[in-house]
DNA sequence: TTGTATGCGTTATCAT
DNA sequence: ATGATAACGCATACAA
């Protein structure tokens, strides 16, 4: 099924036929149509191949991911397909498994393809190397930073949500407040961290216990580290946790000392996994990374560089606290 | 950079350059090496809608999936990857969010890509509608098998995982098993039912208080469940639940109830979901689906009809348990 | 063994 | 408004 098809049985010639198909003018509105028609009736899609050979692109994007589970790459490529619009974009999407080689080469792999731009997903939001700026397609770092002031990088912004995870305790009148924090090496431990710091000196107040507790991104952690809480401030009447899984085992831990959620103890957690976020009783009130609208921002930033329009350093994503019952009562 | 360029500085002609890089016969060894060189110099890859628009054959695959989360698409994803080899594929991913309008859209869009084959994911095990088979590309659906015996589907063998659930339990001495399952409306939770119903037959054994429990694929349900699976028959010595979430239930519900796991009550949970099942005390003995062999073997059996050899019907993939906590103290 | 010439399906330029 | 024709970059049949 090739154009020459269409253009024969519209009984038009092949360039006519490109034209009506492009919405081209100078075409006459009832060729256009015969042509439409004929096209229309073979179910006749132009190889974007040739295509591709004549205009110099593609219509495709490179999504390099690092995320082993896809719990970041799923909902950015959503995102992209959706800033996409109409299906314009196809998406090639590769696993680099946090390794620099394997990185490499779907790079050029890539760009062999001819793909008119690449998206970049870290599996944490500490800067990563830059792929360098000689590529000849634009690139836009998502959820990881390039570690490079040249590029350009879309990230969530986890001071703001500590911020928001704190402001919303606070408004819920807890005073006494602690938080049990994600892993230290992570950046974004010590954003969230920053952003809780931030806003209690701001209000006046303090961490319960002075300083907040870094350990790992695990509910055995927070089931371990809610008890040293417990002993050391007995009075704490909320926790800040640095992830829902970490929260989940805060939860369980409070359950086991006897602790009210959130009657006595409210929580708050990060990432809004809704397995876990929902899947507990009460349900976790937690901030979400918007990952999606991320994926949306991203592509479009890509869209923008390759229309001309180069930006540069690293643009924050606004996160968005979600009300469940673990910080107020009925929620 | 166009194998014109590489042709013109190794002083050789265009064909010569093309034929010394696909490594065909029928060129000097010394020109070959210097065609090579210059190309690796230069880095030239060659541009891929050029190549495919002569040979017919884009090196690509597209994979629509249905699952929100990624959570069997990814792993599936990287089987494929690993299938193709050296990486000689790339993959388009498409998510089509359980909307067949979005999905037919996706179709159409990846054919005109002229994508060499077509990966179909589900997001449940049940049969779904098939893509037909007028199509130009061989297809093969995962997961959720398509309701026509023409097509070919790789499937987990849900069946044999229940029967390895509960054959472990009854290896450990355990008699008196009862099954939480998932949702009835799903095959899925049937099959598992089936597995562990026959293999204890085969045993002279029968279910603990006669019958599984279906109910959703929820923690809740795992938590309500116990509780009246407990009250009719308190002797209970393992539960077989139908998801690692419904697991994550029970153990809860266990706990409550001053049961101990393994100790009074053991556990075997499916899907081997890593986040939920070792994220609990004790971890989960569960049943995984091995996504990224079927991945692989979907990858394969498409490769294969991609050079004629066509196969017809539901091939099923071996599921995997994996010991842990729940069900050997120690482990 | 090497080079010349042709075609893949499309778009774009230029006559008509 | 329409149509002939030349690219795009590569692979191959065929001539040298």
């Amino acid at each position: 099924m090739t154009l020459r098809d269409v253009a024969q049985l519209a009984g038009v010639s092949l360039s006519t036929a490109s034209k009506a198909l492009n919405g081209r003018t100078d075409v006459h509105p009832e060729t256009r149509r015969r042509v439409l028609d004929t096209a229309e009736r073979l179910s006749f899609k132009a190889n974007s191949s040739a295509r591709a050979l004549h205009t110099g692109r593609t219509g495709t994007l490179g999504l390099i991911t690092n995320d082993l589970e896809g719990r970041f790459s799923i909902p950015i490529l959503m995102g992209a397909e959706d800033a996409a619009g109409a299906g314009e974009m196809s998406i090639f999407l590769c696993d680099a498994r946090e390794d620099a080689i394997r990185e490499s080469y779907h790079l050029r792999a890539l760009l062999s393809r001819q793909v008119d731009g690449l998206i970049i997903v870290g599996s944490r939001t500490d800067p990563r190397p830059s792929l360098g700026h000689e590529l000849p397609v634009p690139v836009v770092y998502a959820y990881a930073p390039s570690d490079s002031p040249e590029d350009l990088s879309v990230v969530p912004d986890n001071v703001a949500g500590g911020r928001a995870a704190v402001e919303h305790l606070v408004s819920l009148g807890r005073r006494r407040i602690a938080h049990i924090a994600g892993d230290r090496s992570w950046v974004a431990a010590r954003d969230r961290v920053d952003g809780v710091h931030d806003y209690l000196t701001e209000q006046g107040l303090e961490l319960a216990g002075g300083r907040p507790h870094y350990g790992t991104w695990s509910e055995g952690w927070g089931r371990g580290a809610v008890r040293a809480v417990i002993e050391a401030t007995p009075d704490v009447d909320a926790i800040v946790c640095g992830s829902d899984q970490i929260a989940r085992g805060v939860l369980e831990g409070l359950k086991g000392l006897g602790r009210r959620v959130p009657e006595d103890v409210a929580l708050v957690s990060f990432d809004n996994w809704e397995p876990f976020a929902r899947g507990s009783v009460p349900q976790l009130t937690s901030v979400d990374m918007n990952f999606e609208a991320m994926g949306r921002r991203a592509a479009q930033k890509l869209f923008a560089a390759m229309s001309g329009k180069v930006e540069q350093g690293v643009l924050t994503q606004p996160c968005r606290l979600v009300v469940r019952g673990s910080s107020i009562q009925g929620a």
